[in-house]
DNA sequence: AAAGTTGCCTGCAAGC
DNA sequence: TGCTTGCAGGCAACTT
């Protein structure tokens, strides 16, 4: 469940579940997803208690600090199909964010990919499952940079200015869209908001970073940051994987201009044009060849 | 059938 | 010539 909104919108339903709350136990049901888990990562784990559920890019940073006292921040990276299901403890409803979380565990599919179990202090039970084990977790000590993060270029958020963006950006002759899937030009953007982004900005995917000017690097800005903003306000995008056949979750209804719209017709004013498909760096690419130039 | 991710691999081309 | 760098493409994981 991918791109930057999709993790804040998991990073928004666990942080109410989890901060403040001590791990009374951890269960692995396998060695490995993508990667090994980190040796002692039950252990270090077990009777931690999470202090704050933080995000950088696509990676979810749950904080801890252990038995020991020692701070470490338990990493996860999701993959294409990682996910996080919870069950509170006591009783009472779940809050509507939750929902998903509710929709996907009943899934037999889903139950048979359940990698990690936890149980919480006060009874929560929170799973993680990935069917196509993309995903992967890692430890690491809070007082030392995590080596993802050190060459990982700036947030498409607010504070994202000009000066950081355009040197990054232009600095190599590939097509912007491939560009812009770097994650050390610009972190936690992927396909589909990049194909979106540069809809928005009226740019097309083909053109080479080096060859965008100051103006089109000026109207890319706030094109990215919208986008990612109005995603993360409608809680994550409808991903196939969260297509559910009921659809009674109004919960991934942001609608593409672009993406997955090929032959269909551009949705800009007075456009004409025909959304295309083109393959970049082996991903599929959606753009308006009318009006992206 | 193609799908959101990304690290690693190979191979090719260019530049110094 | 040989070294480095950049880039494309393939692969891996598996279910829907």
């Amino acid at each position: 469940m991918p791109e930057l909104p999709e993790v804040e919108t998991v990073r928004r339903g666990l942080a109410p579940h989890m901060t403040g709350r001590i791990i009374r136990d951890l269960t692995l049901n396998r060695p490995d997803l993508r990667f090994p888990f980190p040796q002692h990562f039950k252990d270090r784990l077990t009777g931690a208690r999470i202090q704050q559920v933080s995000r950088r890019a696509k990676y979810l940073l749950i904080h801890v600090e252990d038995a020991g006292g020692d701070e470490a921040i338990w990493l996860s990276h999701l993959g294409m199909t990682g996910r996080f299901e919870i069950r509170p403890g006591g009783d009472g409803p779940a809050p509507a964010l939750d929902a998903h979380f509710y929709a996907q565990a009943q899934s037999e599919a889903v139950a048979k990919h359940v990698h990690v179990q936890m149980e919480l202090d006060d009874g929560t039970h929170i799973h993680y499952a990935d069917p196509r084990r993309f995903g992967y977790m890692d430890l690491f000590p809070a007082d030392t940079p995590y080596p993802a993060f050190v060459r990982m270029g700036p947030e498409p958020d607010a504070h994202l200015t000009f000066e950081d963006f355009y040197p990054r950006l232009t600095q190599r002759g590939l097509p912007i869209k491939s560009a812009l899937l770097n994650q050390e030009v610009i972190a936690g953007l992927g396909n589909i908001y990049v194909c979106e982004a540069l809809f928005r900005a009226g740019i097309s995917p083909r053109r080479k970073a080096n060859r965008l000017g100051p103006v089109r690097v000026a109207r890319l800005i706030p094109a990215i940051q919208d986008v990612i903003a109005e995603a993360i306000a409608a809680g994550g995008s409808t991903l196939r994987d969260f297509r559910h056949s009921d659809g009674a979750l109004g919960y991934f209804q942001h609608r593409f201009a672009v993406y997955d719209r090929a032959g269909a017709p551009c949705l800009q004013s007075d456009c004409t044009g025909i959304v295309q498909r083109i393959v970049q760096s082996g991903r599929s690419t959606f753009f308006c060849p009318h009006c992206q130039r």
